[in-house]
DNA sequence: TGTTCAGTTGAATAAGCTGTGAAATGAGAG
DNA sequence: CTCTCATTTCACAGCTTATTCAACTGAACA
């Protein structure tokens, strides 16, 4: 206990601050997000705000792998692997399909992956 | 109950499906990512993951407030809303400075904004 | 049909979060 | 210096979530 009231962060008052920053990224944030959307984004956010879960969608970013695969990489137990799987599942952030014995998954979509992405950038900076 | 196993997503083993995808995004996944980094991603992630704390990040988002103004808006109580401002100054997701009697709060920079808008975005569609 | 291999699910325990009222701070006003 | 207003901190009850073991499903293949 001794961070998290470090600089109080004074940001001049009265430069104006360029608030409407024209960098893009206001689209969703303009008006008043719909309730509905909010309440989904902040599921999928959740999702990925495990560390254990965020590794394994890190991973499947970069290829496709079957749970025998992800358990071994990870150290950690099919079961366990398994349930995180189905989590990200639920949230539809993974697919997967079968191959003979093995059940291969994957990131659901492109963007689910830009989003992992950024998260990760905006994280070591 | 009910969902959650529904479509089993064959996504055609061999079309090759153009695993480089070049959308871009793919930096910060094409390596494993560092331990630190995925850990303080999904601490960001995770402070998002709440639909109380994500709508109060929109809200901010859409211009800085202070807590007696937030929790207004909100409905919910001063005690309530200083809590969720703290855990998201805690991961350094907003900025504070007091005038006055008031304190604002603001997002910590754009690229939160941006975090924020794409989960939103992906969140309706 | 029966066995095996790969994964899934259920249940239980443990650990972590969140909202909330009451008490505490701290800057300004008198 | 004291009072007050805006906000924060404390402490705790109540709820959610993660891991794990054991039991289960379901392809493949002999």
């Amino acid at each position: 206990m001794h961070d998290e009231r470090s600089k109080e962060e004074t940001w001049v008052a009265d430069e104006e601050e360029r608030v409407n920053c024209d960098h893009r990224a206001r689209s969703a944030l303009e008006s008043s997000a719909a309730p509905a959307s909010v309440e989904r984004a902040a599921a999928i956010f959740r999702a990925l705000g495990d560390p254990a879960r965020l590794m394994l969608m890190a991973r499947l970013a970069r290829a496709e792998a079957c749970v025998s695969e992800l358990a071994a990489e990870s150290g950690d137990g099919l079961s366990t692997i398994s349930q995180r799987l189905r989590l990200l599942r639920a949230e539809r952030l993974v697919l997967r399909r079968r191959d003979g014995k093995h059940i291969y998954y994957r990131l659901a979509d492109q963007h689910v992956a830009e989003l992992i992405s950024n998260g990760l950038e905006h994280a070591d900076e």
